[in-house]
DNA sequence: GCCCAGGGAATCG
DNA sequence: CGATTCCATGGG
């Protein structure tokens, strides 16, 4: 972790100095669905059993509320993948448009969320919008997770397993309901090891994740990307395919190999919102 | 009513 | 192989 001080400040960690780290962008930008803003542009979530409530102070400051250090190193330095070098990474993209991708949104970074989060999540993801992926989800926690202060937490793969298809219906999660089972089932059983899967080469990683019914090459690379840590991962939904037939229809630009995830997420929600404005 | 959404399985040629 | 079609649901 260089450049990364962290001050305790009563009950809070707060962390001064860090680069290319916006709590907002990388919240909302398609790559985790739990987090909401409060009144008070606090975010608010629950990773794991845990609850976190933090701020954005300015470009380079951040509250934990409610933190111990013991948790901060243990649990949110990983998952907002603090100890990564992005000023580096991204200063080494030098396509145009990757440029101006990273540029207006700076600050975006991988989440390393749960396994199993991840693979759920974006099985529930298919064909569908991201208000809606968030609405299963929250009726999924809600129904099915463990009631903690301040929510629920993401429902075990092995308490899943033993739902069925009319006890999954309350989701309206539509076909996607018996993809969840098969999933919950396989990883439940070990018969798709996510340990295992930790420790493969990418491709034998994703051949693994393939075993599960409703889990294609684009939930597969999510998954990999998103759950599993692998920022090579290069997840296409229908904008970064745009992309690809628009921008790069001869091939990724070189400068990103090794991190085509990272390049990917600044893509996706420079892509998605051009017409927009903002 | 239509079209689309961070797709994938099943089927067909 | 590649191309089609169907799958549930809800917002625009």
């Amino acid at each position: 972790m260089n450049l990364l001080e962290f001050l305790k400040e009563n009950e809070n960690i707060v962390i001064k100095g860090v680069e290319c780290f916006n709590i907002g962008l990388s919240l909302d930008c398609g790559q985790a669905f739990r987090w909401r803003k409060d009144a008070e542009n606090n975010w608010c979530g629950i990773v794991k059993n845990k609850y976190l409530k933090l701020k954005q102070i300015n470009d380079t400051t951040v509250v934990f509320y409610n933190t111990t250090e013991e948790d901060f190193n243990d649990v949110w330095l990983e998952y907002f993948d603090l100890s990564r070098d992005y000023k580096a990474i991204l200063n080494n993209y030098n396509e145009t448009n990757l440029i101006s991708a990273c540029e207006k949104y700076n600050g975006i970074r991988i989440l390393k969320q749960n396994e199993w989060e991840a693979i759920c999540s974006f099985i529930i993801s298919q064909n569908n919008n991201i208000p809606r992926i968030k609405g299963i989800i929250e009726r999924l926690c809600e129904s099915f997770g463990e009631k903690i202060d301040g929510g629920y937490t993401f429902p075990s793969a092995e308490t899943l397993a033993n739902k069925t298809l009319e006890e999954l219906s309350c989701l309206r999660a539509g076909f996607r309901a018996k993809y969840i089972l098969d999933a919950a089932c396989k990883i439940s059983s070990g018969e798709v090891d996510i340990e295992k899967i930790k420790q493969m080469p990418f491709d034998d990683a994703k051949a693994e994740l393939l075993k599960i019914k409703g889990v294609g090459e684009k939930v597969a690379q999510c998954s990999l990307l998103y759950g599993f840590g692998r920022i090579e991962a290069f997840p296409q939904d229908v904008w970064v395919k745009r992309i690809v037939s628009e921008l790069y229809p001869d091939g990724l630009p070189e400068c990103i190999k090794g991190t085509e995830g990272i390049a990917q997420q600044y893509l996706f929600h420079w892509r998605r919102n051009l017409n927009s404005d903002k």
